[in-house]
DNA sequence: CTCCATCAGTACCGTACGGTACGGTTCGCC
DNA sequence: GGCGAACCGTACCGTACGGTACTGATGGAG
């Protein structure tokens, strides 16, 4: 397990090496498990068998360490980009449920919600340097994905809205509300991720009765 | 400025003397100012000119700190109650659209944010004990004063909904978005307020759009 | 075989924090 | 005036963390 290494990890040209690839893993593990105070260069050394030298030779430091983790996960989720095969009404809402499902299942994620948390700890100091990291990296992805799936209904006659960012704006909010910061805050979303599928088509219902074409 | 005190502060029982409340005064300016890592016990007694003893011995812990925190901070917002007068549909408009500006200053305010990020930054471990108290303390009192303004309406045949806690969830999240998560990631939030107007209109009208009774 | 780069493991250092203890001072009360 | 309670300021202690330096082992390159 030791020598040069020269493998990549796949994907978004990160630049890191398989191992390093683990050692965020276990970062991640860590943070999710135990919060930020649990993320030590310490702990993370021994979680992943590696020396703490290492450590900082490859990410610098321990705020280059928190960058790398965020980058290392927004690169491993992939937003399937929207087909562009011809809409209907049932296919649209079909649609913007999925959209909605998986939008509700992301943020209730684990590791979601500790970069969140984690983020918006260090947002006070530092000029939040990791939010804007996240935002860009987590929201502008899947807000991609909402506009072209917004921009498809117009297209094809089945939405009407002035301003796409008004309307992506409602259907976050209509989908989302104040369950993210609730999840954030604590609460404990046991048994909840059954009604998303419930929650996201009512949503939907909703975002639909204001912006679709056909009442 | 010492020996026994016996003055309390007004309002909500608290059971905390005037010196108290100014220290905790002086610790929510820490923490506006400097984020949690700047909320040392020696720093806020140092800031409030008192000793680290009396600190101890009036909130008995650091975790006691925060929580008194919180709670002196909520004891100071008072919403108002809405006048049970008898509402035409602009005056459920108007009443709407002044709880949703509010709303949006509130979620905008140095304080609400900096206490919703030392709330979620220790979501991880202690069980989310601040979390439970902010929500229990802030987004309660708020959501008593939407809700009783939504029945007032239902009351007077303006507005039609089956769940009250659905409508004022649609209602939150069409003000709000994502703009509460944004502002706790550390967007810069210079100048937005002045949109909170405009953004307050659109969203009522969309909630009347979806639960008003004459579209 | 020999050199060299990489890495794990550990020891180490400076610092900063939470929490406690102590001396000195002010004030109310008898 | 004397007593006691509350309190400020500071010194102190144990601990834990970020970051650095050193040692020894491993494996590739010439």
């Amino acid at each position: 397990m030791q020598g040069v290494e020269t493998t990549r990890v796949a994907g978004a040209g990160s630049g890191l090496t398989e191992r390093q690839g683990a050692v965020l893993e276990q970062a991640l593990r860590l943070l999710v498990d135990g919060g930020e105070r649990a993320l030590t260069t310490a702990g993370v050394a021994r979680a992943a068998n590696c020396s703490k030298e290492s450590l900082y030779k490859w990410f610098g430091d321990r705020d280059g360490l928190l960058s790398a983790m965020i980058a290392f996960q927004a690169s491993k989720v992939r937003t399937l980009d929207v087909s562009a095969e011809a809409l209907d009404a049932a296919g649209l809402r079909a649609h913007l449920v999925a959209f909605a499902e998986d939008l509700l299942n992301v943020l209730a994620g684990d590791v979601s919600l500790a970069l969140n948390r984690l983020a918006i700890g260090q947002a006070s100091r530092e000029g939040s340097k990791l939010g804007r990291l996240l935002e860009e990296r987590g929201r502008r992805q899947i807000g991609r994905r909402a506009g072209a799936l917004l921009e498809a209904g117009r297209k094809a006659g089945l939405l009407a809205f002035g301003d796409a960012d008004e309307a992506y704006g409602a259907l976050y909010g209509l989908v989302v509300s104040d369950w993210h910061l609730r999840m954030l805050l604590g609460e404990d979303p046991g048994g909840l991720k059954k009604n998303f599928g419930r929650r996201a088509e009512r949503a939907v219902d909703a975002f639909l009765a204001l912006y679709g074409r056909k009442g």
